[in-house]
DNA sequence: GGCATTTTTTTGGTATACCAAAACAAGAAT
DNA sequence: ATTCTTGTTTTGGTATACCAAAAAAATGCC
């Protein structure tokens, strides 16, 4: 066998594969996960598997039923209206620090990629995942600004359920989200905290109001 | 042997005695847990070990290197100011909501607690028990109010992190502890969201200091 | 036929065995 | 004495075996 140099890790490319599988709602939400399939999927005992399983359910995408089994978590309204919530919470004062610590060229650039965005005609086809990249890419940003570790492993996981949420179809209103995102940057690069912090609010409880609308 | 009737979860009762052992500092931080010594220990095999590992370094109290074992996490000052960070992202605005949800008998149970602790000499030697335990118990319940279990996971280890630094003899000054206590409780009780956001902030604040102080 | 009970099968939890990498120790070369 | 090598031991990762509880299937009773 190939001695897959680069990672050694096992489980964690696992977790990557079942990740990837529930995120992308390959796996539906309710399916009850089988230990020995799994593993003999993988072609790996169960032992790997187990810990797989732990690491998803630390992580929130199962849940963990003893002498039952695991099942993939159901993404309810709740938990996705939670987790916005807790964005809420973090963001926009993460945008306040942001705007006092982000380098300037990195914002330049996000500024650059999204005004190109919003020149192409952002409704065509395949150009939300441009969209969806440079929105991610941006929110990490702030939150690594940050310098807060501890906060960045939550916010990870927070992010993890806002995109399982995006693959289920979650429609997203792309000039609005481009036009708030360009507010935020030019806070951003203006070094204004308290404009950052209010446009990352606004943002965030217009893309709330969106996703309730959906339903 | 004895069957436990209680419980029969074996890793969640491992993972409490190894809990409690790393917060109340029997294990030192920086020491390297051996697998098969901590399942001789307990008297169990491997496996149920390996799981409890797997959770405790969930929680962010052991931190496990792979192919070299897992280590029992250093409580850094940058990792106590990180938790505090992110009790005052979250805190303020939680009392804010606590201001208009939480009832009101609860509120009044503890405000009649924590008036008799001041009254009571909080000096004296055992009391500061009584207080963290109050302390504790208010920061729960504005959390609790929230009414977001994601929320509510995130703040618990948060909480065990702030809980190995006190365990750590960070000082408090419980005269100013209760004394904002105190007031943060008549905010909530006078249900005004703005002045418990304020008096939450600054109690954070103010602890933060004490510790900073310390150091 | 439908329901309760018993038997069988499945499956998660635990124990144990095995492997390979890392840590350690002893000895040889410089 | 120091460093490099080599052989041994320790230890984390994986595979497998076994057990008991839960689920499913089969049997018996009404």
């Amino acid at each position: 066998m190939a001695d897959y140099s680069a990672d050694k890790q096992l489980p964690k490319s696992l977790y990557e594969k079942i990740y990837q599988d529930i995120v992308r709602h390959k796996i539906r939400p309710g399916t009850k996960l089988n230990e020995r399939e799994l593993a003999e999927e993988m072609g790996v005992s169960r032992t790997p598997i187990r810990e797989t399983l732990f690491l998803l359910s630390a992580n929130g995408l199962v849940k963990r039923y003893p002498k039952l089994g695991v099942v993939v978590t159901e993404l309810t309204l709740r938990d996705v209206l939670d987790a916005f919530q807790i964005r809420e919470f973090i963001e926009p004062p993460a945008s306040a620090i942001a705007a006092k610590t982000l380098r300037e060229e990195d914002l330049r650039e996000l500024l650059k990629r999204l005004e190109e965005l919003k020149r192409s005609n952002v409704v065509n086809a395949g150009t939300y995942e441009q969209h969806d990249m440079i929105d991610a890419k941006i929110h990490d940003l702030i939150i690594e600004a940050v310098g807060n570790d501890k906060l960045k492993s939550i916010m990870d996981t927070i992010q993890t359920t806002c995109n399982r949420a995006r693959f289920l179809g979650t429609p997203v209103r792309y000039e609005e989200s481009v036009n708030e995102h360009l507010e935020l940057l030019h806070a951003l690069i203006k070094r204004d905290p308290e404009l950052a912090e209010k446009c990352m609010r606004i943002h965030l409880t217009n893309t709330r109001q969106r996703l309730v609308e959906f339903i």
